[in-house]
DNA sequence: ATAGCTGCAAAATGTTTGCGCGAAA
DNA sequence: TTTCGCGCAAACATTTTGCAGCTAT
């Protein structure tokens, strides 16, 4: 794979991003870099990272986008329901679970998705 | 609400399916027994479906589109990256794991979503 | 020099929506 | 008769792709 600035910026950015953003997200703040960058590089790139295993999807968190995570070990994501923040979590609950699920059904896990979805402390405390 | 045969045999069709079909699967079985449906019409009943709580969506499983799932209660998804089968399972595992994030977090979870990918029983011994 | 990557725009995909008609109450 | 839900088609949102030119190697 050749160098290319656009990729190099798209992560950069991803990975100093506070959330989890989208494509169209990325694209925005990366463009006020490179102006020139167009969306469907950001695509292609986000794409292309996803597949060397540097970055993750999120899916699930029901906005209509698949929204990007600079983190590169899974882990589960808590939505909130209120003001859609994504909190990153260990995923150590888990590891029992899988062999378990071997037993019952010989299914290999290998992949977890884990998206629990409720109300931040922060939302929960000001909603009264 | 009102009713209408479309929503009936919609929420039939999906019931007696096999899998866990997209809009555009249940269209097309539910389009043998009325053929003037359209697919918007599925689209609205699938989400006033959801909406009721009688039926629910199955996100995050790889494919492009949204999947239906007849079953009310809250489950696990087992899919299979080779033949995309999906299997259900119950989600007793995650019960513990709610109060654990709640403590640590003071996150209240109302919703799991959670897909664990990875090779089925039938693929994992027919690939040898 | 020659792949490979970009920008651009068009296409593809999945889902939603406005409208006028027909069907349920 | 009065709504509400339908079919149809257009609109919409997100993502992918073909192509011609530029850039890293």
């Amino acid at each position: 794979m050749r160098y290319s600035r656009q990729r190099e910026l798209i992560l950069e950015t991803l990975k100093n991003f506070e959330n989890h953003p989208t494509a169209e997200q990325l694209y925005l703040r990366v463009k006020d870099q490179l102006p020139t960058l167009s969306l469907g590089t950001v695509y292609r790139n986000l794409n292309l990272l996803v597949e060397l295993g540097q970055i993750r999807k999120v899916e699930s968190t029901g906005s209509a986008s698949v929204r990007y995570d600079a983190r590169k070990d899974e882990h589960c994501h808590l939505v909130c329901l209120s003001c859609n923040s994504i909190i990153d979590i260990d995923l150590d609950y888990f590891n029992s679970v899988d062999s378990k699920i071997k037993d019952e059904f010989n299914f290999t896990v290998t992949e977890h998705e884990v998206v629990l979805k409720g109300i931040c402390s922060k939302c929960s405390s000001a909603e009264k």
